[in-house]
DNA sequence: CTGAAAGCGCTAACAG
DNA sequence: CTGTTAGCGCTTTCAG
């Protein structure tokens, strides 16, 4: 193992202090010897020195890192919003640091204040819950925050999220379209996630404005949702839609219908978010909403580290626009 | 914002010397009265002071910070792998840093550069390339490692990976008792990947001795795969199967049989590996190889910090079970 | 144009 | 049982 080579080592090495080196290393070449500088710049390329990161941190009180908190680390969706994430900042000077909060309140709190204790620069969250009460602890420490997919209301950190409300108003003008008179809305645990309510207020705002019935069903809150969703649909007199609110839920639902023998889209129409890309795989294909969550990443984490630079301090919410795709589900 | 507390300001409050804190913030209480012990848990509980990591580290050289680098952030097997590290990880006091190689050798390299600069204590790597001299980086600074989902050879350092051998022998097996004839095995660029070469030496050794032609078809080297594809399965007069060395070759390879009217398993065979918990929804169900990426992160970071930890120090290649689900494409 | 010296927040001899 | 002191590797006044 080669030792750890420090500034004192480079400065010796160069005949100057380690102040000299140091304002090589910064780039403040201001009044530096050609000489100097290029002595300094060779015994670095010689030598193979990097300066110990921790060290300039305890000085410079930044860290170059931004904390990522998502609400769960397993599903395609996040995984394409850390790729946006970890594009951005690779052409910056800035690591990242993920933490899952595995949807569950107290593990997003501890999460949290892990992340502060390692002095992230900044912060990206998907957060879990609705309120910015429960982040405090962020306002207290006066970080840097941008939230991702979801945002707290009232209004307190800038955030970067699909359309959803367009996008679901624009679901039921093609129900309306195609003739559906009655809409089962299906999501898990909606309460808090601005996404899932943005979602079931933007159908539900065109829905009722044409007449068009629907209700909610939350799966999470009921253990017989299958049985449930088979009853609803062949009971009902009406041409009736599935609205699923994201693939977690599109999925099992295909499994329901696909079981109990029910054709899509004769016996109901079914659209829904699609985050896995294989909608146009599953029988009979489906029309699926597609969201840009790399480019939610991406646009998130620039807004961030411009922030932190202070080129500007966007405050807004910014809607990265999704798409239907249509394919033979309704 | 809070007023950053340091060990300073909370051995003046408790009237002790910052050594005495320092111990006991390190759970050294050999030798301390109840009185003082008290006095300062009171002082840090009450203003919620929090050791400064980067001062610990500059101090210590242990970061508590392993590195994961994968081959690619954005698909749900690596996304599982994650969140087994993140779940193992979780209960102990290490922090992980991911970076994406983007499928790049030379990001790769970068990252290996960065995470090394960052002192890690340890690293998690899914390697891209094949032999150990690529990481030379690694063994000059003695980093403790261990390879997830693939390993270079010559042996070097543990691996956690799929049974893919011994799975890709049950594959042959299977077509066997199906009565193919002939198999096509599909897989983007396999060479230098130790995981795909496996698969591909699994189930040739057994084809071979049984006598069932075979043929690989290295989709990244061509362009016209498609057509390729279903010319072999149209003008062959045997009984033809697929073998798809991974999700992101196997839906592709679906959405060509589709488009070209080939059915499954009628007109072809077809069996891979699943990544995305689909494979049962895409008609007609698809027979296929489910690995469990979740144990193998929980299992590798296990590893990794028992041997940061010394408790033991594995130096072999631990292979997780994967299991093959029967549907309706053989 | 460059260096000496102080100090970031913490830990670990060593001393008592 | 506890405190004094030095120092981890770096940056930044301040002085020259």
């Amino acid at each position: 193992m080669k030792k750890k080579l420090t500034i004192n080592d480079i400065a010796a090495q160069a005949n100057v202090s380690k102040t000299t080196v140091s304002r090589f290393l910064n780039h403040k070449y201001d009044n530096m010897s050609e000489a100097t500088k290029n002595k300094i710049a060779q015994t670095i390329e010689a030598s193979g020195y990097q300066p110990n990161r921790q060290a300039q941190t305890l000085k410079t009180a930044s860290t170059h890192t931004i904390g990522v908190s998502v609400a769960d680390l397993s599903n395609l969706y996040t995984s394409r919003l850390l790729k946006g994430i970890s594009t951005f900042l690779h052409q910056t000077k800035y690591q990242m640091i993920i933490m899952d909060a595995d949807n569950n309140l107290q593990r997003e709190q501890n999460n949290l204040q892990v992340l502060l204790n390692e002095n992230i620069d900044g912060l990206i969250i998907q957060p879990l819950a609705h309120h910015p009460d429960n982040y405090q602890i962020i306002q207290d420490n006066a970080l840097p925050t941008i939230q991702v997919d979801r945002y707290v209301e009232p209004f307190t950190w800038p955030a970067v999220v699909s359309d959803n409300f367009q996008k679901s108003v624009e679901v039921a003008q093609l129900l309306e379209k195609n003739n559906f008179k009655h809409v089962i809305i299906i999501s898990n645990s909606i309460t808090g996630i601005s996404s899932r309510m943005n979602r079931v207020q933007g159908i539900t705002s065109h829905l009722q404005s044409i007449d068009i019935s629907y209700e909610l069903l939350e799966i999470e809150n009921s253990n017989d949702w299958q049985i449930q969703l088979q009853f609803k649909i062949k009971e009902s007199s009406k041409k009736v839609a599935i609205y699923a609110l994201n693939s977690q839920v599109l999925w099992p639902i295909m499994r329901v219908l696909k079981a109990s023998n029910l054709k899509v889209p004769q016996d109901v129409g079914v659209i829904g978010f699609n985050d896995d890309d294989l909608a146009d795989l599953v029988a009979p294909g489906i029309t699926a909403i597609e969201q840009q969550p790399i480019l939610i990443g991406e646009t998130a984490t620039q807004q961030l580290i411009d922030n932190l630079n202070q080129h500007k301090s966007n405050t807004d919410i910014t809607r990265i626009k999704s798409k239907i795709e249509i394919r033979n589900s309704l």
